[in-house]
DNA sequence: TATATAACTGATTAATCAGTCAGCCTAACT
DNA sequence: AGTTAGGCTGACTGATTAATCAGTTATATA
């Protein structure tokens, strides 16, 4: 791995457990053994620095789901809709600085002014959203899941599921123990209730 | 309202706006028109000014539900889970700085070492997991709830409702447009399916 | 080997900010 | 009028930090 990943990789975990503010750019470099003038060398400043962590993480989490869906088949559409709220899960856990990061203020206020910003965190959000709204259409189509709005549908179960994330980062409630009822809810909430599936 | 009140207000005000370390003494000593010297008068530290914010923050978000549920009454539990999550969203608009403040990770951050923080912290979100636990209690008493664990599938709606406010509050989607969209699948998802209300 | 380019660094700077302190002003009480 | 005390302030300090720059080392290429 090159000095300027190692930085990058740096950064992503020191952005995403102590903030923008709390970060400095010495203790990026130390982390890396370099020297903090290094860091500007490879990154001209604070904020490049942090939009190329953010860039990062995008391309890993659309990758991650990309990778996912090459690999799976599902048997229906509520079957790939539960999978699928299985995997955020996963990843939000195995990937635990990601989304640490995303829950942070700092990635939104930087985007009311900074259109690549902007632009990245809708790239993230826009794939959250698609993957619950494919099931969604999958299942409508195939008859497992009833008439909704697959849209609005989805964003609500990313609320949910974004929401549990949360409080499981912010120590509140585990998202773990909540799991198995998670499960439930959705499929009492999407089942087709013409049919016994 | 006494120096002390306003300089309370305004450090709420910034506290949720710009976060903790983005909010500097003198930007919420100039905000009430006061010498920064002031503020270390009536507040003998930032993290002591923090904290006198949070439990503020802790009290109205207290007193508001109580107010709420004093005046109001309800024909069945399934009215009031609706109802409450209707009240949670006013007032995620109508106090919006609240719900930034919690929305910051800075909160929880120093709730982790601090247990002052962290009781304010517990006492906000236990209240919030209550009252959507004694909607479902009270459904499951009079028939319109279905059997389901009531703590878990309260902790679910917070997540939901939680997870909507803060993607309106990071500018993501407007949770005004999915209102109609929660509300039925709320309903869907607790009903008591043997029975139509 | 010579040379050019990229990678890296130590020292420094200018600005910001939490917190301190000695003293001033004002209102209440005697 | 004199005294006391709480509320308030301007001026200051020490620490931190993003960013710069002149100069050094490593690497690759001719």
């Amino acid at each position: 791995m090159s000095k300027k990943e190692d930085i990058l990789h740096a950064a992503t975990l020191l952005f995403a457990t102590h903030g923008f503010k709390d970060t400095s750019m010495t203790e990026v470099a130390e982390m890396t053994g370099a020297a903090s003038a290094t860091v500007f060398y490879h990154f001209k400043s604070k904020e490049e620095l942090f939009l190329s962590v953010l860039s990062n993480v995008k391309d890993g989490i659309l990758d991650e789901f990309s990778h996912y869906f090459r690999e799976k088949k599902f048997a229906n559409g509520l079957d790939m809709l539960v999978d699928t709220v299985s995997f955020y899960l996963y990843l939000a856990g195995n990937k635990a600085e990601w989304f640490l990061l995303l829950h942070r203020y700092y990635p939104y206020k930087l985007a009311e002014d900074n259109i690549a910003c902007r632009q990245f965190l809708e790239d993230i959000y826009n794939c959250f959203a698609d993957i619950f709204e494919k099931a969604l259409v999958k299942g409508q189509q195939d008859g497992s899941i009833d008439t909704l709005s697959p849209r609005k549908t989805g964003l609500l179960i990313l609320s949910t599921v974004d929401g549990m994330v949360r409080f499981k980062n912010c120590n509140l409630y585990d998202a773990g123990a909540l799991y198995n009822e998670l499960i439930a809810v959705i499929r009492r909430m999407a089942a087709n209730q013409n049919q016994l599936t």
